[in-house]
DNA sequence: CCGCACCTTTACGTAAACGTCAACTTCTGG
DNA sequence: CCAGAAGTTGACGTTTACGTAAAGGTGCGG
């Protein structure tokens, strides 16, 4: 047998792990954003490590990308969607059938794409607005120090190097 | 005399070239992010060039960046010390005095860089992920219609060219 | 088997970001 | 000068994304 110990563990643990409440945790559920891999004989909710990492990608499109929970519902369809082509694609009866699941996939990936890249480009072009603001702030300050630079040496004032 | 006809503009007007509704420009207003150029005998609120200017930078920090209003108040309130910075500058005594003024600014400026930069880099590593995601799917659905024009050259089978 | 921390569901509370009347006032073309 | 479109200030409604308190079950070291 491969030694397999999954590992569960109930949500504070996870909470605390991967920087989301409790309460934000049970609400992505009842959003239908993920379900805990198992149940404890009582009914508590035990997650394993596919859990952790799928919560860790909904807090970063949350927080880094600032979707909304039904945005990050419809990536996670995709790549959900994406997850059960992979099984309906291994049980497909033919390269036919096989291959347009992997198109499909193709498609919902695209979209992905089109989105983060979007998003991405438009931030872009607001950073190098403020790239170029800052460039002639330091030209300006260039030009300032130069200028005193200038006064301080002809007058001989005294120069406090801090 | 410059050739001054400053064409102010109704909330409409603005809301429609800008893409937000006059609600939204209205709420943006009661929170302090804006202030319209002018108002009409009556009180209509009157928008000028800058207006519309800073009303597009908050639709895009709003929709592209995905950034709170609270964080677009702090943002705009950097850029607006700015401003009054370079005003300030102009009447300012002495190169000494103008060198802190905008050292002050290229901190701000440096602080907006960050935010965004930040932003992107993290919306770039989902977007490397996913753009491998679809490299494996394309390699994926390339073996497949070998292996099916393959299956075809052998069965001659009837290929309909849809 | 007991106490205590942790978990469960249920349900109401809330801050943010507008949407949507309501009751007027203001413009503007004819 | 007058009708209809557009604007103004309230003020209450709505959705999203949780917070928080209530009223119990669960799990485990001692």
């Amino acid at each position: 047998m491969t030694d397999e110990t999954p590992r569960l563990r109930r949500i504070r643990e996870v909470a605390d792990e991967v920087g989301l409440t409790t309460r934000a945790i049970r609400y992505y559920e009842e959003m239908g954003l993920l379900t805990p891999a198992a149940r404890s004989d009582g009914s508590q909710r035990l997650y394993d490590e596919s859990d952790i990492e799928r919560l860790r990608a909904i807090r970063g499109l949350r927080d880094d990308a600032g979707f909304s929970v039904a945005d990050i519902t419809r990536l996670l369809e995709d790549t959900d969607h994406l997850a059960r082509s992979r099984t309906a694609f291994r049980q497909a009866e033919g390269p036919a059938e096989r291959l347009g699941i992997a198109r499909g996939g193709l498609a919902r990936v695209d979209r992905q794409i089109g989105l983060l890249g979007g998003k991405i480009d438009r931030l872009r072009a607001m950073l190098d607005d403020t790239t170029a603001r800052r460039a002639r702030i330091v030209a300006l300050i260039d030009q300032l120090e130069a200028e005193l630079a200038g006064l301080e040496t002809r007058a001989g004032s005294g120069i406090v190097p801090a």
